[in-house]
DNA sequence: TGTTAGCACTCAAGGAGATTGAGTGCTAAC
DNA sequence: GTTAGCACTCAATCTCCTTGAGTGCTAACA
C-alpha cells in the first residue's frame, strides 16, 4: 500500500508538508500549483483527494485546505525531506552558546540544551551519558578512619566518590590495598553495568571480612547508578515552544509544561532513544497522553567512539524535521568532541591504576 | 501622607484588593457596597475617587471599576491583609508532596518547590542553603597516591569531596596528618565563609611545602563555593503560572518563562531574600525588566536554628499574598525540620574530628 | 455636614448579520 | 490524462447594535 504512491503524489505530498511546516495553515491546491509545482490546481486537487483517501492528508473542514496526517509526516521523514547543511550563521550561533568547556558537566549540558533550543525554536533536552555504559578507568578504596573507607571511582565522564564504606575495625590498610588491587584487576576497563556479574565470582572465593567489603562496594555502586539514572535529564528552552501557534491556547501550553516538568513522563518518552543513532517519534507514537500531538527527535552522541547519551528536541508534530535533524546532527559532533575532551582531561588529572599502589606500599 | 487614610478608606481599600485578588476583574463601587461594606455605592464611589487621587487605585478606562496600584498592594501586605491558618486539607496536601526524606538534597528541594507551587498556583523556588554559611563539622586530607590527596569536607548539609590536591612527591603521610590536624583545629565549627581569613594566619607560620598544600586547600574550597553558589536554584511549577489570566497572552507567558530559565535573572531577584525572615517584592520593586509585573514573596528556613536558605513564590502582582504567606510559613517549618534531620543523619554517619587521627596514627 | 438617591454619560464586551476569500467537488471541453 | 469553469461551503473578519457595569455630578435627606 505504501508503494501505491506515484511520483507526482510524492511530489505533491512533499510540497504540502513543506508548506504546512513553514506556514502552519492548511494548504490548498492552488497554493501548491502556484508556489511549488507546475500542474494546474485542478489536477493537484484530484491527487490530493486520492492522498486524503489513502490517509496521508486530512481536512479540518470542508472548505479548508489540507493538512498532513501523522502517516504523511512519517513518510516525509523517511523518504521525502532533504536534510540540508547548516549555514555559517547558524553554526556560529550554536558554537557561541557552548563556550564554557567547563568541568561542570551539568552546566555544559545545560548550555547545549539551550543552544539546540534556540537554534530550532523547540524545547530541547539532553540525556547525560548513561551511567551503565560508562567505563571504569580506575577504582580505589581510600582509608579515611579505622573502619571507614571512601570508594573512589574514576570514569570517562567524571569521578564518583560519594560512597563511604564501613569495614570491620580489625581491617588494616594492607587489607584495603589488597581489595583495591582485586577490584582494579577485575573491573578496570569494564562498564559499571558489568560490575555485579564480575564481582560475584570474586565474592565466592574471598573470606568473610573481604566479602562484606565487596558487598558494600557493590551496593555503593548500584546506589550510585540508581541515583544517577533517574535524575538529570537536562531540559532547555521551555519558553521557545510558545513561539508556535499550536500553543497559543493556554490550556495546551499548560499541559505541555506540566508534562515536561515531571521526570516520570519525560523518561519513558526518551527511553527509546537510548543507544539509537537517530529516532523520530511522531504524535500518537508517543507513549504519554499529554504528548500525543508532539513529536520527539533524538540523536545520540558518543564518548571515545562509544554511544553515551542523546540529545533531542520536542515540539509540535508540525515540526521542521529537516532543520531539526541538521541542528542535531551538527550538535552531536560538538557534544562528542566536548565529551572526549572532558574524558581526556579527567584521565590526565587523576591517578592511573598502575600509579596507585606504587605510592602507598 | 500615609496616615491620611481614615478607617473607612482603609476598609474600602482592603475590600477592593481582596475582591480584585480573587476575581481578577476591576471592582466597582456597587460591588463593594453589596458584597463587603454597608455604605451606599455613592459613598464608596466618593472614597474611591479620593483613593485614586492618592495613588492607591487606578482605572483601566473611564467606565470600568478600579484596580489596586502597587502602592495599594504594599499597604495591603504591610497593614491590611489577615494571614489565616491553613486548613487541614491544605496541610495534608503539602505534607503528602514531601514524603521522600531522601538523602538526595536536590530531590528534596524539588519536591518542596512542587509542593509550594501546587498549593499556591504560582511558580515556586527554593534556594539551597547558602554555602558560605554552612558550618564545617570535619575536614580531612585523605592520601590517595603519592603526591595526591583528596580533600574531604563534612558539613551540616552534606559532604564535599570533589577536590583533589597535588602535593610535593616528598610529602609523607605523616605530613598530611599534621596538616589535617592543623586544619581541623583551625576550621571545625566555623563557616566556609571564614576559611580564608582563618587560614591566612596559619600560612604565614608554615614552611614552604605545607604552605603550598594549604594554598591548594583554600583554592579548592573557594572553587567549591563558587560552583555551589551560582547553580541550583530549584524552580518548580512553571506550568501553574498559566492558570492565571495575566498570562493568557502568550507573549507575556513567553517572556516570563524565558526570564525564569536564566539563572542570571533569577539570582539577583532572589538575592535580597538572603537572610531575611520574610520579604515581599512588588512589581517595579523588582530589578529585572521582565519581572516588572510580578511579585516575589520569600521566607527563609533554617538549619539547626541558623538561617540557611529560602523558599518563595513568584507570580503576578495580583497575587493572593495572604494565602502565599500562610503556605510559605507552614512550609518553612517542614523545610527546617527536614534539614535538621538531614544534618543529624549526616553527622551520625560520618567520622567526627576526634575519631580521625586515632585510627590512623 | 456627611450620606444617599437619581440621572446622564461612557465604554468594553458580546451578539447578529453581512461580506470576503480561500478552498472544494464536479463536469465538460481540450 | 489534464485543465478551465462553476456552484457551493465555511471560517474569518468587519460592522453595527445592544447590553450592562461603572462613573461623576447634583440635589435632596437626616
Amino acid at each position: 500500500m505504501d508503494t501505491v504512491l506515484n511520483e507526482r503524489k510524492l511530489k505533491i505530498l512533499r510540497a504540502v508538508v513543506d508548506d504546512y511546516i513553514t506556514t502552519g495553515i492548511p494548504v490548498g491546491s492552488r497554493t501548491i500549483s502556484r508556489k511549488y509545482l507546475d500542474w494546474s490546481s485542478a489536477t493537484i486537487r484530484n491527487e490530493m483527494m486520492d492522498l486524503e483517501e489513502l490517509g496521508y492528508l486530512a481536512q479540518p473542514h470542508t472548505s479548508a485546505g489540507r493538512i498532513p496526517s501523522e502517516r504523511a509526516y512519517r513518510l516525509y521523514v523517511e523518504q521525502l525531506m532533504n536534510v540540508s547543511e547548516l549555514n555559517s550563521e547558524e553554526i556560529e550561533a550554536l558554537q557561541s552558546h557552548v563556550h564554557s568547556r567547563s568541568r561542570d558537566l551539568k552546566q555544559l549540558l545545560r548550555e547545549a540544551a539551550q543552544a539546540i533550543s534556540d537554534a530550532t525554536t523547540y524545547t530541547a533536552f539532553v540525556l547525560p551519558p548513561n551511567p551503565r555504559d560508562i567505563r571504569i578507568n580506575n577504582i580505589q578504596l581510600v582509608p579515611v578512619t579505622q573502619g571507614l573507607a571512601l570508594l573512589v571511582l574514576v570514569t570517562d565522564v567524571g569521578i564518583f566518590k560519594d560512597t563511604f564504606i564501613r569495614t570491620s575495625p580489625t581491617f588494616t590498610q594492607e587489607d584495603l590495598y589488597k581489595i583495591t588491587t582485586m577490584l582494579q584487576q577485575s573491573l578496570v576497563g569494564h562498564t559499571l553495568n558489568e560490575v555485579s556479574s564480575r564481582l560475584e565470582g570474586q565474592m565466592r572465593d574471598s573470606v568473610q571480612g573481604q566479602r562484606d567489603v565487596l558487598d558494600a562496594v557493590l551496593e555503593g555502586i548500584n546506589e550510585q547508578l540508581g541515583a544517577q539514572e533517574s535524575k538529570e535529564i537536562v531540559v532547555g528552552g521551555h519558553a521557545n515552544i510558545l513561539k508556535h501557534p499550536e500553543y497559543a491556547d493556554v490550556e495546551k501550553a499548560r499541559n505541555f509544561f506540566a508534562a515536561m516538568e515531571s521526570r516520570e513522563t519525560l523518561l519513558p518518552m526518551l527511553e527509546r532513544s537510548r543507544g539509537m543513532e537517530f529516532t523520530v517519534t511522531i504524535g500518537n507514537e508517543n507513549s504519554h497522553e499529554a504528548m500525543r500531538d508532539c513529536s520527539v527527535v533524538t540523536v545520540s552522541y558518543s564518548i571515545d567512539g562509544a554511544p553515551a547519551g542523546s540529545i533531542g528536541v520536542i515540539g509540535p508534530t508540525r515540526m521542521n524535521y529537516s532543520h531539526v535533524a541538521s541542528v542535531l546532527n551538527y550538535m552531536q559532533g560538538i557534544m562528542s568532541e566536548m565529551m572526549d575532551e572532558r574524558s581526556e582531561s579527567v584521565r590526565k588529572e587523576l591517578p592511573q591504576p598502575g600509579e596507585i599502589n606504587d605510592g602507598q606500599q
